[in-house]
DNA sequence: CCCCCCTATCTCATTATATGAGATTTCATT
DNA sequence: AATGAAATCTCATATAATGAGATAGGGGGG
């Protein structure tokens, strides 16, 4: 028999799992709903992950995220633990293109770069882990667009033109239209419309539930980034971005 | 007797927060060495917890934290977990001083807006929650610098200066002499520095064990922040900041 | 290249503790 | 203030966690 595991925090985690942006708080009566256990025993384990500081009481019987989630997150982003996970595969996609590649989160503001790979040209694109991309003009911003429902797309735009980030919007429809085309290809480009001179092709990185958890993309002076290169690359990008998204899963 | 808490619950998130930015990886040997449990029981612990996704084996035995953290952050982060529990206070602070208040963690380039609050003032001065502030030209980034341990202070200082965010850096003796003076007098200020006619004060959050987790500032229009204005509005902080460390405790 | 030691991993009997049904309290709503 | 729905508590029982000791595996020194 092999080494038992403790199902008390195999459950602790389900439960925290079924806190989500559709449902931001839970309660006994979610627990006991969604994961077919006792009342008395959801209480308890709601109790105990609010002493824990992983979860933070709302009002009577609701919780949300607490704030040892936001400790164990910074500690998570302060020790690069997704960088050093994907470092070697991002090395390896980095090499076999000649170019340089990153790995971007969405935050509020655009995806925001977690990690990066610098191809050995002698070109220098300033891109370092923490930078923040515009969601209109880069390739990996329009794939994050194109993989949100409506509303929520609607939101992170709102967001991005009252921070100014958002440069000459091209009209609604035109955009509309990109972002379809971009759903059905599952790759996005941008040449030379976040910066002049500068190429980029980004893919989706799924986690084993289809959901985009990250992007990734190769970029670098745009001359290089005709038809037949954006081709190669976003084949051998899509074969990464399964291999990361079965390490994200 | 009132509802007992499942200890192996919180077992399980007192071994989660043995990982820190000083100690990224844990191991068997550690667990049983800092929280005094069984060689076994500490190794089964480990096992579930990478079960879970909380943690990730790097090496044969060794741990670090694992993609559900970065889920869990992120789900907290996209629910604004933070804002909505500092909500409140914020909007108290700011009608206190009848000017914009804000709340920054600390991320890789420069402190990043986690919450705000609007003064009902006529002026607006572009925040929005995610908005990246420079390192040595904002309060927040000198209260964050004055805080940090040489050594980390210069890795920030170097990726921003990749990243080019850092303008005409004032010579380093100075520098230094800034941060001392700041780190004494526990608050910093941003007299124009960072955008022409706009002023602000900032002051720490720090949590019970007295560690600096969230930067607080007040900032509007730049002839409002004279001397007198400064210290009303740094004890109003500092008296909010140390409610909210307790929430966040 | 092999051996040795340190550490991770497994086994199993004992014991602690998590569980669920039902009773009780609390809160919001009318 | 009364009512109903949901949270919280109690306690006997079953289950699952624990720790000592045995075993296996890997990295470093000879």
């Amino acid at each position: 028999m092999a080494t038992p595991l403790n199902s008390s925090v195999l459950k602790a985690f389900e439960i925290l799992s079924l806190v989500q942006k559709s449902q931001p708080e839970i309660s006994t009566a979610i627990v006991t709903r969604q994961l077919g256990v006792n009342t008395a025993t959801a209480h308890r384990f709601l109790m105990t992950l609010e002493a824990a500081g992983a979860l933070r009481a709302t009002k009577r019987g609701y919780y949300a995220l607490g704030p040892k989630v936001d400790e164990l997150g910074q500690v998570s982003e302060d020790t690069g633990a997704i960088g050093l996970l994907l470092h070697g595969e991002l090395e390896a996609v980095s090499a076999a293109l000649h170019e340089s590649v990153m790995v971007c989160k969405l935050a509020r503001n655009g995806p925001t770069c977690v990690a990066v790979a610098s191809s050995s040209r002698a070109i220098s694109v300033n891109i370092t882990v923490g930078t923040v991309l515009p969601f209109l003009t880069s390739a990996q911003g329009k794939l994050w667009l194109a993989d949100m429902e409506d509303t929520v797309r609607q939101s992170y735009l709102d967001t991005a033109a009252i921070a100014g980030t958002m440069p000459s919007a091209p009209d609604r429809d035109s955009l509309d239209a990109d972002l379809a085309r971009i759903r059905a290809a599952g790759y996005a480009t941008n040449l030379g419309s976040n910066e002049p001179d500068i190429g980029a092709v980004s893919v989706p990185i799924r986690n084993a539930r289809g959901t985009m958890v990250l992007s990734l993309s190769a970029f670098g002076l745009l001359r290089r980034f005709e038809p037949g290169f954006v081709d190669r690359a976003r084949a051998t990008l899509d074969a990464s971005a399964r291999i990361m998204g079965k390490l994200m899963s």
